[in-house]
DNA sequence: CAGAAAAGAGACAGATCTGTCTACATGCTT
DNA sequence: AAGCATGTAGACAGATCTGTCTCTTTTCTG
């Protein structure tokens, strides 16, 4: 079982899944590529080949599509995370990879950034839950790499390998990839370097 | 002359400003609050007390708008952060200011995160021009002072705190102010502490 | 086989959105 | 005084968006 950054895109086209599969596999690609407001109903409809009757039995709202999105898009992108990072043999070794596994994520076509960053800053106020969510189990799960790997801040160093993860993410998404791999392999180092 | 955050905030109700300030005044408020797409034309045009053709002879379009807005909200950014480091004696206590400027702006009320980030994430495909001209103004400005303070690799420095200003900006917009203040600063410290 | 659940096809409603248009008032300039 | 730019007020068009509803067909299950 291996899970790579395709599986992170979701599936191809699906002829004979059921409807909320396809519905949910359309909206997976379009709310990411041209984000939550921009992408309508009817489109999804329409791309996924289903009755409008089907879509609203599965989704009442499409507050509850771009949930069902983002719960998707967060269980896709941590279990690509642990994937892409599974062959690192210590919690020391699977940090100093991480910015090797984001820049390859930055480089992977189609990227336009964190589904949850785009969501949070599309939604204004009230943003959905799990895009702050999101960004608090990947906090914690670096937290648990750093305290495995005897840190002696494990939050503080988790709160500053967090940051740079961010700033690389948009700085990825805003000026490509180049621009975002230096800085972040630098930021990792510097951080790691003064941690036991 | 003294530019604060209020003025990055814009001024207060306009009674009897010509209808183009009052339109574009409005829609910098409504578009840094709610977004570009969630904020509709019939919005401003109320909310300014405008009439719609009046709108339509200073705009032709939504996008025209849009593109004023950004123009505006950079060239007030920018004042406000250079009016905010106006004390430094020199580029080295610039740069080391610079978390603290920033740290205040992420405590300011309504501070929704940055409106380049927010307008890049929220555009999907073909994002306005401005998104990244604004950030690589930033960039130069950032590495002039870099070069004037004498850093050996102004390029890399500059990009290394860039890389940490966009972590910052987007963990106090989804975490608060304080989920980023200190890893900012410690990022700073680090990164200014191994040049020049 | 019979009934129920799921799905397809599409009309429809009501709201909203961008943008155009007409009609009229005000003030400035020539 | 005449002309013109600017402003207000609001109807209107055409598209789009979310969500509801009806009718028929397929598929699963008891």
């Amino acid at each position: 079982m291996f899970t790579t950054l395709d599986d992170l895109a979701g599936p191809g086209p699906l002829p004979d899944q059921d409807a909320r599969t396809r519905v949910l596999e359309c909206a997976y690609r379009l709310f990411y590529r041209h984000g939550l407001r921009a992408t309508g109903i009817d489109r999804i409809i329409a791309e996924s080949g289903v009755a409008k009757a089907s879509f609203y039995r599965h989704f009442p709202t499409k507050q509850a599509l771009v949930d069902a999105y983002l719960d998707l898009r967060h269980v896709r992108w941590m279990r690509w995370l642990e994937s892409r990072l599974s062959a690192a043999p210590d919690a020391r070794a699977w940090l100093a990879a991480l910015p090797d596994a984001l820049d390859e994520w930055f480089r992977a076509p189609g990227f336009r950034g964190c589904a949850f960053i785009n969501g949070h800053a599309e939604a204004g106020t009230d943003a959905p839950a799990m895009t702050v969510t999101h960004k608090r189990e990947l906090a914690a799960r670096i937290e648990c790499a750093c305290r495995e790997a005897g840190c002696v801040r494990p939050d503080e160093v988790a709160a500053d390998l967090l940051l740079a993860i961010e700033g690389a993410i948009v700085r990825a998404q805003m000026e490509g990839a180049d621009a975002a791999r230096a800085p972040l392999m630098r930021a990792f180092a510097r951080v790691l370097a003064e941690t036991a």
